[in-house]
DNA sequence: ATAGCATTTGGAACCGGTTCCAATTATAAG
DNA sequence: CTTATAATTGGAACCGGTTCCAAATGCTAT
């Protein structure tokens, strides 16, 4: 590898010249600067990383940790992220956190710390599974952090979250506009911010319409489709007949439809479905399934700017308002004879 | 942040003796090693990286290249992949090669090269998008590189891949062992080797066994859910009936499934239909999807120790035989009244 | 031609580790 | 108590960039 003194012999000029040239900074005549340029091409020189962050203390690079969750949605959502940063020439480092870092908090600071170890100069922390006072902890002696659906009020402007408890609140009155009352339950994961805001959204609304859900239509549910199959079977085992059920995420959605209809019933004529995330496979499920919106990725791509404004002093355009858009498919049938629309029954 | 000299200060030490502390290479005394270790923990001591990586010349970080394609899988693999590099202190840098790389090798090219000068000790190449030829010029100059899902004869021991064609000939052989001679198709990503493959093996055992496939029934798709459901509408309006579906991967099967119950039709009842990847949902559709597990975790973790030993002179266990497994649910119907099992027919 | 100012240039010092050699100290043997 | 040998230690030199200052050069106006 050629270093910045061999092109500066070869072109016969000094060492500060070269740097001038890399860097654009400071001013360098065109002939110099042409002189300098062919030593480089002709050495296929290219500077070291490891040299440049020394001096600069900047790696830049930015970590994301905490991304344990889910599937599909994530892996498009860390592409894009990708591409916003490659724009700028940051490197994205992937950390992901110990799933029980709930349980363990001291596990995931951890795995946390390796990422400000390596000098990434800031990091996204994706998902609510640590904390809020680790995080504001973390955020204290290490204030380059970005937080990926997760709302932390002490420090909000760093934070890119969807408001899901009015998007459960929303799901629960979608239901029942389609005139259902007798409604189950397949929660997201309890265990996280998100999982529980919609649980607690989606009971208001039931509430406030003056319907009553039983303790034994509320299954605790944990994303996966295992869960959503093993609830569906369970909800329909107890002597509680309900004509719609609502799903923490559309993957316990699809698999909770699959149960249904291998039971001989039909959704959404015996049973209405209600999803949540708007997979991409939403669409193309039978039948397609009715859900809710997330707008992961413009969230994504607001939280990575804000990160590299923090970072590095630029000035992107960020954006806080994410609005919640009900996806209506076929997934949920009407029952109701006439409409009423009134939210406050 | 402290610098390895405010600690030997603090310690009263020469600055070589911190740093064999550090290293843990060199003979230090007991009571040395003490009074350096207290000075690093009192002055919150971490090494810095970038100096470290300026004189040992590695980063102790190794790329990802070219994941653009499907979703679920994908995440969980980074994550399995991240895990293992994590025990041995390395990090992962995500670069997502450009979706059309196959179209503009140069930029793809490009967006190697910023792995390698961001001083990536190794790359792991995912995927098949690049041509064979380019991959062989990339090892050449930069050899520390592993590919997975992909083959290419020159290089055998960096790859790690999985048998396409011979999968592909076990699906068509299955579901014509299971009576079908009126078979459809939705193809994968032709423009991809390992989707390219599986058809040429299924396209293999069709002709083995005598079975004629019209052309109007073998629909070019992409591995997306559009794809498929746009296929299934189509191949159901030709003038070919069949009884039997080989779909690319899971996602076009599980749309397709979705568009012929659209239509009425019911699966596998009136059409059969197989799938490919053993995505997690594909036992939680309905009906569940028959369909060939891949063994992709498992890949990846080999091509990533593999690497590994490349970049760092380790000796971890490295596996090169992937087993290919029919997973058989219920998506396919047995429609033979006498089971012949010859496959040379 | 020359003073006066702006532009361009060279290179020492530095960033924070590692390596290596010479010097010092400890230990064993005679 | 030497002397030989091994274990420990200090610190200069280095990795390959950036920064900054003093020196050199170019240009304009008188």
């Amino acid at each position: 590898m050629a270093t910045i003194r061999d092109v500066a012999k070869l072109a016969g000029v000094g060492l500060g010249t070269v740097s001038r040239v890399l860097s654009g900074n400071g001013s360098v005549s065109s002939k110099t600067q042409l002189k300098v340029s062919q030593a480089m091409a002709t050495l296929n020189f290219t500077p070291n990383n490891a040299a440049r962050s020394l001096v600069s203390k900047k790696s830049n690079t930015i970590g994301i940790w905490g991304t344990q969750t889910s599937g599909e949605m994530n892996r498009r959502t860390l592409t894009r992220m990708e591409a916003e940063l490659k724009e700028f020439g940051i490197h994205l480092i992937l950390a992901d956190g110990d799933l029980n870092a709930s349980k363990d908090p001291d596990a995931s600071r951890q795995s946390f710390d390796r990422l400000v170890n390596k000098g990434c100069d800031g990091i996204i922390i994706w998902g609510s599974s640590l904390p809020a006072i680790e995080i504001l902890k973390i955020e204290n002696e290490f204030p380059n952090i970005t937080l990926l659906n997760n709302k932390i009020e002490l420090i909000d402007d760093k934070c890119f979250y969807f408001d899901h408890y009015k998007a459960g609140y929303i799901c629960g009155q979608h239901l029942i506009n389609n005139g259902h009352s007798n409604i189950a339950c397949i929660t997201g994961w309890l265990e996280t911010d998100d999982g529980n805001q919609r649980h607690q959204g989606f009971l208001s609304a039931l509430n406030d319409n003056h319907v009553n859900i039983p303790k034994e239509l509320i299954f605790e549910g944990d994303y996966t489709y295992r869960k959503g199959h093993e609830g569906a079977l369970h909800l329909l085992k107890q002597n509680h007949p309900f004509t719609a059920l609502f799903c923490g995420n559309d993957q316990s959605a699809m698999s909770a439809i699959s149960a249904i209809t291998n039971q001989g019933l039909n959704v959404p004529n015996d049973i209405s479905v209600m999803g949540y995330d708007d997979m991409n496979i939403a669409s193309y499920t039978s039948p397609p399934l009715s859900t809710i919106q997330m707008p992961f990725i413009l969230m994504a791509i607001s939280a990575t700017r804000r990160l590299l404004n923090l970072c590095y002093n630029s000035n992107l355009e960020v954006n806080y308002d994410f609005p919640i858009k009900l996806i209506n498919r076929k997934s949920i049938q009407n029952i109701s004879t006439p409409i009423t629309l009134n939210p406050k029954g």
